[in-house]
DNA sequence: TCCTTACTTCCATTATTTGGAACTTAATTT
DNA sequence: AAATTAAGTTCCAAATAATGGAAGTAAGGA
């Protein structure tokens, strides 16, 4: 099993137990005292103390003066290497930064992890960009564009296990909150290769996207164009979808060559 | 080069053991084999055999087609929210932006972490930025002009218990090579308020970094700014030497008002 | 001061990890 | 093609670490 899916997350075993743990403080919106947490993690008081006093030694959890648990540090360091070494994203960046001067607008790099994407790389303007603001950021898959091209390119069995997990949460009124609507759409994908999203995750946004796979579908992922509704038509996202297309072709050939044609 | 840690990592306890692995294959250059981290780690075989099963399936390593490990991105997506929630960083970064148009150079913000500097936020010109490569970055702290600001911040008492653990690595002819020569230059940045890195971690980059510092010393980190030695002259980083502490005090003003006055 | 709430420590019990060895599979040589 | 070597995987009794109920301590009111 090469990915690891949101069920995979067992809470079995010493380190599925605190990942478990890990993830709960790190998904708040804010840090979270010993007895928040408590209540949150089914954990005896002992046990949870214990749990924690591990996580924060090792760095991982970070605990304030005011006795407030926070992500640590540490995980930037272990992710900021994760991502340096990460070689689809030193491949795509290329052709990413070619796509944005071709379109002028933000692109997007993204891979299907269980049924999250996780950006990969991001190019935009001028400002200087506030980058981990999206990179490394999980989103769902049937809301975004990169999302929804990933969808289409996954196995028809891949993709009727994956279904029945996913918690549709309507994010803008145009969100697809059932898996009848989303799966007619990757239908439309599949034939037109690629995907468009119309204000689905955050209103006033759009995208459209292209796939990327492996010849053995063992990795998944797409590059997107993306930019405000009010610059962005649909007439005019329509004509980036054969650029974004092509850029996805591009990367696509190049991991052929670069990491052998099985995968 | 192993330089992160600090009394923190023992590798004692289930975690502990678990950290150092996924600690030695985030820092090799590339993916290893089952073979290659049986040579590195002093484990039997079977016992790293689970324990790398157990990262793999967490999705903290990633095991290929070929059999090699390599870091897993559900580190990216945990970093993020360490990063994003990170109140230091906000704290600081319209602070950053104003030194950055100030100076028209490079701006670095990092923290202080056992012996290493970890760097939390950088704004820099108009190219697209490569943030990652740079933000998360464990750099060690007596070779960068952030490192040597924070350890004149420093305590007397935890300083000398951080000097004996420093592993000096001549990363250029210009690097601090003992305790000694370093441990002068502190008190010289002590009376200064700041501190220069003269190409001492990378040839042909210059800085100047101001400390940041907690009342309670409990947080230390700096800013600074950075550039190649062809356009910063020793007298034009002088003259940045101001700005740079001001931000850094305006910095400290805001933590003071926004976390309380203790810390 | 007493009372309540929040957090921390203790330790006999329980569950998980350990690690040597046997086993399977893949690659290389004869 | 068979034999040989190397690489990776599985097994299970023993060793070790995690568990969790309960008691202890500290902080913040009334």
């Amino acid at each position: 099993m090469a990915q690891t899916d949101d069920k995979g997350a067992r809470d079995t075993g010493t380190l599925g137990k605190l990942m478990v743990l890990l993830d709960l403080v790190t998904h708040a919106e804010a840090p979270l005292r010993f007895t928040d947490i408590l209540a949150l993690a089914r954990q005896p008081r002992g046990t949870l103390h214990r749990q924690l006093g591990h996580l924060v030694d090792e760095g991982l959890l970070e605990l304030d003066a005011e006795g407030r648990y926070a992500p640590g540090l540490r995980l930037l360091d272990l992710a900021s290497r994760s991502w340096a070494r990460n070689e689809f994203r030193l491949i795509a960046a290329p052709h990413l930064a070619a796509l944005h001067r071709q379109t002028g607008e933000t692109v997007h790099l993204g891979v299907l992890r269980g049924s999250s994407i996780i950006y990969l790389d991001k190019v935009e303007g001028h400002q200087p960009v506030r980058m981990y603001s999206q990179i490394g950021n999980a989103s769902p898959c049937y809301c975004t564009g990169v999302g929804k091209a990933a969808l289409s390119a996954l196995p028809a069995d891949k993709l009727r296990e994956l279904l029945p997990g996913l918690h549709f949460h309507r994010f803008t009124p145009a969100t697809h909150v059932n898996a009848e609507s989303l799966l007619t759409e990757i239908g439309d994908i599949v034939s037109a290769g690629h995907a468009y999203d119309r204000e689905e995750h955050e209103a006033g946004i759009r995208c459209v996207a292209a796939p990327i796979w492996s010849d053995d579908r063992s990795f998944i992922g797409g590059v997107s164009v993306t930019g405000p509704a009010y610059r962005l038509s649909m007439e005019l996202l329509h004509e980036w979808a054969v650029p974004a297309q092509m850029t996805a072709r591009k990367i696509m050939d190049e991991m052929r060559i670069r990491l052998g044609p099985r995968r």
